[in-house]
DNA sequence: ACCGTTACCGTAAACGTTTCCATAGAATAA
DNA sequence: TTATTCTATGGAAACGTTTACGGTAACGGT
């Protein structure tokens, strides 16, 4: 099951040099020779501990800041035997909505003096194997998963017994009492996307995104489920041969699916699009094959970044609370690291729809 | 996969815990204990030393395997005094064109089995000096610095006696021998960029990006200066007052100095956005306020990413290639870590035109 | 029989911290 | 006064490794 493979970058082997020719490493104990402290004293002005007169206190640290000493990282963790840091994996390669909950996460754990410590891996499932055993080689104090649908990494993810915090659905299900996990309401906010075409009169409605080959009710994206079933309560019922095309989450994708999409089914009259890169990279296509948005097609979007405000049509799309969903992850896990506790799956309520050129009424 | 420490603060605060409830750490000393060897001889085996028997290697792999046991990498880091990563600082905070770079990066060192290690500053000069503080904190093999201008950070850089990497111009000019630098011939690219605008007859050039409010000729910005001296050649003087529009590299801030340069300067026929992210900012100024383009004006940007293929209209761009500057920057580095050697500050004459919809002949 | 290799392995020091424990002295309580 | 607590500090063990050093056993050559 745990084969040896140190994570090669870190496996023994080539070690460059030990002490770089003419680096002079100031330790503590420099810092406790030069004040005439001792080096117990010096760690307890270091880590802000009480039992220290304001004299040492005001010594040391003058002798700390001129000499520009920093205490190696190494050794404490060596001492704290596990990492002062939190580990973020992010799955999947260009995946702008994860880059933007990331981004997020940074702010607040800069505001809560935390360090991350992020691994960006690619999606097959050999590299969530090789993360989760990196992630117990660097011993942090909990992990934050952004990486979509862990149903295939059971083993991977029984074997960490740390908190751990996905933004994924479906975690609830897996039942570790570890793993805590916040995601916007997919099923809703795909529902209310579609259900802002049909009001738009649009009936002919495509769908795009979303890896899977699954193709029954039991889709596992949230958002396409939401999506079939606004059409079902209009009682329409969703092709997926005919009218769903699946693709990853970028501009490339996107254009390639559209295209053929639309090749197929050229009566469509509207396309919701799993996220805004697809239906950016949908637009183009559309237009390349001399369909108009949103004359001819409307397009809507999902995830509502910046980018999609300075696109040509401006991009009609569903906004996810990426600063919520960061700040509740950031916390639970926080929370969970210092006071234990139960994991939670929250569903996020919030998302909302943003206005954009790229969908209009249909035409008669 | 590569690990990626994503420091926000690392210093000395709160410290969350010891063991963790429940946790069994393996060390060492229990394989040893185990295996019936001594620490020794499965520190050996673990760091594939020859001194060892064939018999022995066997028998602590295997254990080492059945118990998943991971050498602790703190101890080990400590030990061997220098961590074994290579640092990259990446300044401003949605660039584009360094994420692209950043991305290369992660590529090849992959295939070095190299860890990096990446900090996110802003722009503010604060954060260079935190980010140095942690990076000497660290204590990386390396440093790849992703940033602009350093001139003003004389100070922080020169506390470094590490081989470091820079992208960006102006390097070889603080003669820090520690320093080598890699860049686009910005001169060349910017000359070239109006070159085409001007090829197509366009006399009437403004030009948008680089913060500075430095408008002479000795202006920083390689590009600028570039684009003013093809103008200079065809006996059209740039004025700066009038035509040019300073702004950061992004869509948003794109947007905006576009708007003041039209409002400004409304015979202007064409611009040179020094940034992708800028110029598609521009495009959507330029529609919103009854532009067309390229019919009006036409627009070139910078960098020749891939999300520019995907614009409507196409973006015109001069590509830069990142593959090679990603691929010179890490190939020095690693080289000087391993072997010392002077500093090189290499101008890469490699960029290319990218054709575009934005981008058309003057009209009459 | 002796010596010199060689192959393998154990011991222990060291890396730079943190923290427990002990203690000296000061302050307080009796 | 003495006994007690408190404050500030030093000393030293420990964290999990790596590695220099030394030792043992086996073996071949003389």
């Amino acid at each position: 099951m745990e084969t040896f493979t140190v994570t090669v970058a870190e496996m023994p082997g080539k070690v460059y040099g030990q002490y770089r020719e003419g680096e002079i490493m100031t330790t503590i104990k420099d810092i406790a020779r030069i004040s005439g402290y001792s080096i117990g004293t010096v760690s307890r002005v270091i880590n802000n501990r009480a039992d220290v007169s304001e004299e040492a206190r005001e010594k040391i640290s003058e002798i700390i800041r001129e000499r520009g000493y920093q205490p190696n990282s190494n050794a404490r963790k060596l001492k704290q035997v596990i990492s002062s840091e939190v580990s973020i994996i992010v799955r999947g390669n260009k995946n702008v909505f994860f880059e933007s909950i990331l981004e997020e996460i940074q702010i607040i754990m800069r505001g809560y003096d935390e360090n991350i410590n992020v691994h960006f891996i690619s999606e097959t499932e050999n590299e969530v194997a090789t993360a989760v055993r990196t992630v117990s080689y660097i011993k942090p104090k909990g992990i934050i998963f952004l990486g979509g649908y862990i149903d295939n990494f059971r083993d991977e993810f029984s074997q960490i017994n740390l908190p751990c915090v996905l933004v994924t659905t479906g975690a609830k299900d897996l039942g570790f009492e570890n793993l805590s996990s916040f995601t916007t309401d997919y099923y809703d906010a795909g529902k209310y996307a579609v259900n802002k075409l049909l009001s738009y009169g649009h009936t002919r409605i495509g769908i795009l995104g979303g890896y899977s080959a699954d193709r029954s009710r039991e889709h596992k994206n949230g958002k396409i489920i939401g999506a079939v079933e606004a059409l079902d309560e209009k009682g329409i019922t969703f092709d997926f041969d005919r009218d769903y095309e699946p693709c990853s989450y970028s501009a490339e994708s996107g254009y390639e699916a559209a295209a053929r999409l639309l090749g197929r089914s050229p009566d469509l009259t509207a396309v919701f699009a799993i996220s805004d890169s697809i239906a950016l990279g949908a637009i183009r296509a559309l237009k390349d094959i001399g369909r108009r948005v949103p004359e001819d097609v409307s397009v809507i979007g999902f995830d509502g970044l910046t980018y999609a405000k300075y696109s040509i049509p401006r991009l009609a799309t569903i906004r996810q609370d990426t600063a919520t969903l960061a700040k509740k992850c950031v916390d639970d896990l926080l929370l969970r690291i210092t006071y234990g506790g139960p994991a939670v799956h929250e569903l996020i309520p919030y998302y909302e729809f943003i206005e954009g050129e790229s969908v209009a009424p249909v035409r008669q």
